[in-house]
RNA sequence: AGAGGAGUGGCAGAGUGGUCGAAUGCGGCAGUCUUGAAAACUGUUGUACCGCGAGGUACCGGGGGUUCGAAUCCCUCCUCCUCUGCCA
């Protein structure tokens, strides 16, 4: 969430800032959550100043006890009395002030940072790079839903009977691949300077707040309500809630986590026929690298986190295009995202396999991850992740583009994980 | 899952109703001494909020309660340790 000392210095950015994303009644919501802010304050105030009433006379009471003077010590006893009731109503006051408070600042998304495109929805994103040609496919090209039940990789009817829809069986070489590109990304990312962990899979509520999946996106999680944890829908939840309620000096900076884990999206209400097959599962896996940064440094390694997933599109041969998102399309919680976008040629279009996003200081703040610099002063940090990769969309590409007459062809780089060059 | 024990500052550890945000030691930081370092000595060393400031408030695993006053007493939840059971 944001800070309420950045909405208050700095009012008229936070309003143009949420008015990039399409938020009409910014002003109002800003002016609101100020009004609650000074009240808050005032109530504060009072409320300190009759708990430190109260402290004081409770003092002399000791002092009086020790001396043996109850009497003395009877008659303040009844002063306290009526100070007691006031701090106990204040303190209600100030806690449902803290808490009205709160709502309104979790229903602020971020702002958009400078580079951010205007827009209103994904038509309005910003093409910023193109890589690769489309691939020529032979005549009885089909898309991935036929060729995995040709070659018996990937079966969704087992995965329907056993849990459900979206929960696909991988099966002999299509389970293998998966196997293959986890182990290829995750080393990738391990060249690249990332600590690998392998987290749990499912979280409590308080790291559901941490990252802003709670309390806007329930819906979207499995929840095991006898346990009160979630499910996990990305990697992200767990590795950057690493650092909750966490104070680093600045020389331990940055922090760079990779994790593969599966993903859990109950994705309600949005199945459809654009997403057949491997587009959209309940169910996938992903590799995920999440960085903690230098307010300074934060863009460049946004930047550097592009080119990691780039290259590793490029690695596997896929044509890609990267997308700078507008105002109205990315996430709540971003400050920037850039999307990567594999093209499926059987399915002549581009599908989403990757996002890289930096926080800023949004998801800090609901952390408390904080650094602490020569000044010995504690600041927000800024937190960044992406997918580098999801699995699905990119098994799907590999299968759409690399098919031919003899069988799919497994990418080079993979072959040494694999163990196998076609699938046929 | 059952029985017992425990959760205090970066770490170790004292504190069982009153001036305790908390002794002491270690560690960290600054300084004295030294050619330099070590040792020794001196000082300093939690977080957040309110306040221009002086200062104030809250926090001793989380939440609630008793009391004029709670780290200390009570309730509840969580976590860890030991033993028993079960189990990949």
């Amino acid at each position: 969430m944001l800070e309420i000392t950045q909405i208050r210095n700095n009012t008229d950015q936070v309003i143009t800032g949420l008015q990039k994303r399409g938020i009409k009644d910014a002003l109002n919501v800003i002016e609101q959550v100020l009004e609650v802010d000074d009240k808050r304050k005032e109530v504060q105030g009072k409320h300190d100043r009759t708990l430190a009433a109260s402290n004081q006379l409770a003092k002399q009471i000791g002092q009086l006890m020790k001396e043996g003077k109850k009497d003395e010590a009877e008659i303040i006893k009844k002063k306290t009395a009526v100070l007691k009731a006031e701090s106990k109503a204040l303190g209600e006051t100030l806690g449902n002030l803290e808490d009205e408070q709160k709502q309104l600042l979790y229903a602020i998304p971020n702002i958009p940072n400078k580079d951010v495109p205007e827009g209103k929805g994904a038509n309005d994103n910003v093409v910023i790079h193109e890589y690769g040609d489309t691939p020529q496919l032979y005549v009885d090209a089909k898309p991935h839903w036929d060729l995995i039940k040709e070659y018996d990789i990937i079966d969704f009817d087992l995965g329907n009977k056993v849990t459900g829809a979206g929960f696909p069986f991988y099966k002999g070489k299509g389970a293998r691949l998966q196997r293959a590109m986890v182990n290829f990304f995750l080393d990738e990312a391990q060249k690249a300077g990332y600590n690998e962990v392998q987290p749990p899979i499912m979280i409590n509520e308080k790291s559901g707040y941490g990252t802003g999946q709670l309390p806007d996106k329930e819906g979207q999680m499995y929840h095991a309500t006898n346990d009160d944890l979630y499910l996990i829908p990305t990697a992200e939840v767990p590795i950057t809630n690493m650092y909750r309620d966490v104070i680093l000096d600045e020389k331990e900076l940055p922090k760079k986590h990779v994790g593969f884990t599966p993903c859990f999206r109950r994705e309600a209400g949005s199945w459809g026929a654009h997403v057949r097959g491997l587009n959209r599962l309940h169910q996938f896996d992903k590799v995920e690298i999440v960085q903690v940064h230098h307010p300074e440094d934060s863009y460049s390694a946004l930047k550097d986190m592009c080119e990691h997933v780039q290259g590793l599109l490029e690695k596997l041969e896929l044509q890609y295009r990267v997308l700078n998102l507008c105002g109205g399309d990315m996430g709540f919680t971003s400050a920037q995202t850039y999307d990567m976008e594999v093209y499926s040629a059987a399915q002549e279009k581009w599908l989403e396999v990757s996002s890289v996003s930096n926080f800023e200081t949004y998801q800090a703040n609901r952390l408390k991850l904080r650094y602490r610099g020569d000044d010995k002063k504690t600041q927000l940090l800024h937190t960044l992740n992406g997918s580098a990769l999801a699995l699905p969309r990119v098994l799907a590409a590999i299968l759409e583009n690399n098919q031919t007459a003899e069988g799919i062809k497994i990418p080079e780089v993979l072959v040494p994980y694999t163990g196998f060059e076609w699938i046929n």
